[in-house]
DNA sequence: AACCTGTCCAACCGCGACAGG
DNA sequence: CCCTGTCGCGGTTGGACAGGT
């Protein structure tokens, strides 16, 4: 059976995916877990190219996304760590990993862009960030102390929302399970049978613990398998030391202080 | 009510990185 | 090394929808 790939093949379906695709997809990944994502259309049967179910796994299906509005502090994080890293929506996104790439470089295109450039081209408005875009990444090229200080000074927030301990944050996160029921619901209106969406509940739930578990994904994925099940930091143990290492032997005054008073804030 | 415009977001496309042979 | 296949990322598109006129 040849695999279908993304532009020469015939055969291969664009457009929006249907229940009855996401589903064959999710219950393949439940079984398989992500990745090998060339053999997923030859193992389903689905007429779609593997860059077409690693996007719909990755930016829509896969467990634990958040949806809806973002928040002052995931705006403010994204804010500053455009500024610092550029356009590089997935290294962006590995800070929040409850937020896909795609939704990130969606939100920044259609509202935080123009918020920023308005603010900036009133005059009044932060400064981008205290460090130049890039600046971070050549610091640390020459100086591992100065790159620290310097992603500290354009990173370090108050208490991050996702770690709030109200149940309202908590509940905004959806599981693939939630995800899948919705559109069901939402896009046919006429979920293939109330027992398929109820399997398929079961089944990402399944396939939640299955990824988080098999610890299989590929390095993109990592960010997308971490899960946001508990208040764990997004940061990885090499960025963790980055941001916090110096400034909490400083003493917590001196964190707070470093606090992102001047870039940002007034946005919101 | 009809049309226009702007917004949102899922999905596609092209390219680069990387691993394996 | 070089080639090939695969994957992931960032830019962009296009359809659906909402709000304004």
């Amino acid at each position: 059976m040849s695999t279908p790939t993304c532009s020469e093949e015939v055969g291969v379906k664009k457009g929006p995916w249907t229940p009855e695709e996401d589903i064959i997809l999710v219950s393949y990944i439940q079984e398989h877990g992500p990745g090998n994502w060339r053999a997923v259309p030859a193992n389903t049967g689905l007429m779609r190219c593997s860059k077409s179910c690693r996007l719909r796994w990755t930016n829509y299906l896969r467990p634990g996304i958040k949806r809806g509005n973002f928040t002052d502090q995931e705006n403010r994080i994204i804010i500053h760590l455009q500024a610092l890293l550029g356009n590089r929506w997935a290294a962006i996104a590995s800070y929040l990993p409850q937020r896909t790439d795609n939704d990130i470089k969606n939100h920044w295109n259609t509202h935080l862009k123009k918020k920023v450039r308005k603010v900036e081209a009133d005059g009044n408005g932060p400064k981008p960030s205290s460090i130049s875009r890039g600046k971070w990444e050549r610091c640390l090229q020459t100086d591992i102390h100065k790159a620290r200080r310097a992603l500290c000074e354009a990173l370090l927030i108050e208490k991050p929302a996702d770690c709030a301990s109200d149940d309202s944050s908590r509940t905004a996160y959806a599981s693939s399970a939630e995800n899948i029921s919705r559109l069901l619901k939402g896009r046919t209106g006429n979920p293939p049978g109330a027992t398929g969406a109820a399997d398929l509940a079961s089944t990402t739930t399944q396939a939640d613990s299955a990824s988080s578990s098999q610890g299989t994904a590929s390095t993109s994925n990592s960010a997308v398998s971490r899960q946001p099940s508990s208040c764990q930091t997004p940061f990885t143990l090499l960025e963790s030391w980055l941001l916090f290492d110096e400034t909490v032997a400083q003493g917590p005054e001196n964190l707070l202080g470093m606090a992102m008073d001047d870039a940002g804030g007034d946005l919101f």
